[in-house]
DNA sequence: GCGCACTACGTACGGTGTACGTAACTACGA
DNA sequence: TCGTAGTTACGTACACCGTACGTAGTGCGC
């Protein structure tokens, strides 16, 4: 044999079973399920090829019969996590549907906060990815656009969703695992911004400050930026 | 003493020099250059608290009086890169501005590949930071909308970058370092899709592979997006 | 029924972040 | 002026990581 190239071939483009050999104790389900128990309840950083293997009950480097790559894992886990998604026929009102899509995925990543950080690698092609994707065509039927238009759009809009769950994500981390109170640490904020403001390098950053707003309602933040962005697509609108 | 506490503080405030004990042998800036020297040319894994140190020329666990976490040497690293943004006298066309700074963002971050992972934990409050967002905000002075509003202009714009940016980082990177040709990956990635496909679960997304678009012109659709995004603020336009 | 491809898994290697202890040094309070 | 407290510097050590590799056992396809 002329060496094997490493293989870096997309995992889903392996057959899960190939027929030979014992028949395998797991299978990828089993296995994603299991990581994504141990992200959801312990963390992303939790979820190692040797506590996956303890949580199947299964030798560490058995894994890797089924896992070439740590990063296939992450494939696995997104996969399975796309599966949740709940698809409905279309009613014919592109953006009231898009905008359903979207607050899914949202409530998607709230429930999977480690969701985000593994789609960073973009939106692949697993086969709840294409599922998804085919739901999301299907949504845009009434979109009088060319394909490569509809799938800028999907494209852009799973970009907004990820970057405001990121950080809405962020903000709920900071304010949970911190050692003092939620005041204590916006106190603290706001002494370092006041201090960094009051130099009078950043004048329009102080105004922004002084303006007063109220508490922010990061809801009405995310349904206004959906708004804006589908508006874009929208030529019936303008 | 009461056992201080684990002290998570943002490590812009803390100072860099307190005054007391030996004048320390390096600044943040040496630190945050080496860091970024790193990877760039080796990429963002090889940045190691070890590696580093090793860069400055010093033992590993001294950087740690500098850095108190490795998360602080990102930060250190992502403020080093936004000093890189050339800031300049907004012309009055908030637009053209928004159109500018967008485009040095993306330029950044083909720069610095390694930005807009370490980004995600959304855009802190670093000194380079509040000079990048001021500067935005100075641009989008001839925008009739109160400061909340241009601060979602700017967060929606920074996400579409991202957004954009990590996919054609996705790409070349997975284009470049392949172990076989890009025809082959091509052949490989239409083989598998084409398969996917031809099962008839997945027609619009059939539809949409066969349309024919010729090579997709990344630059134009980073164009078009931005266009869009922009449309959603711009009310003389509707 | 032979052989081969597959499963299972223990061991081991080189790497990681960082807690902790020690020694030298300097600016401040007395 | 002098102690002393707070810093810097850094070696050692620990727990953990991904995974290369070797070996043993298993069952399907020929």
């Amino acid at each position: 044999m002329a060496g094997r190239a490493a293989e870096p071939e997309v995992i889903w483009a392996r057959p899960e079973r190939t027929g030979r050999g014992p028949r395998p104790a797991y299978t990828r389900a089993d296995i994603a399920a299991a990581a994504v128990r141990i992200a959801d309840t312990e963390g992303l950083d939790a979820v190692s090829m040797r506590r996956v293997a303890a949580e199947l009950g299964c030798g560490t480097m058995s894994l890797y019969n089924y896992v070439p790559r740590k990063e296939d894992l992450y494939e696995l886990m997104v996969d399975a996590a796309g599966g949740e998604h709940e698809l409905w026929e279309p009613g014919g009102d592109w953006r009231a549907d898009m905008l359903r899509v979207a607050h899914q995925t949202r409530a998607l990543m709230h429930r999977h906060p480690w969701l985000p950080r593994l789609m960073s690698p973009v939106y692949g092609f697993s086969p709840n990815a294409l599922r998804y994707l085919e739901h999301c065509l299907a949504c845009l039927d009434p979109l009088p656009e060319p394909y490569g238009t509809k799938l800028e759009l999907i494209a852009m809009l799973n970009g907004i969703v990820t970057t405001y769950v990121t950080n809405e994500l962020a903000t709920d981390e900071r304010t949970r695992s911190l050692p003092w109170s939620q005041e204590r640490e916006n106190a603290m904020r706001i002494a370092y911004l006041g201090g960094r403001v009051a130099t009078g390098e950043y004048p329009r950053m102080a105004a922004a400050f002084a303006e007063d707003a109220g508490p922010i309602d990061l809801e009405a933040v995310f349904e206004r930026a959906l708004g804006r962005l589908l508006d874009g697509f929208d030529h019936s609108r303008r």
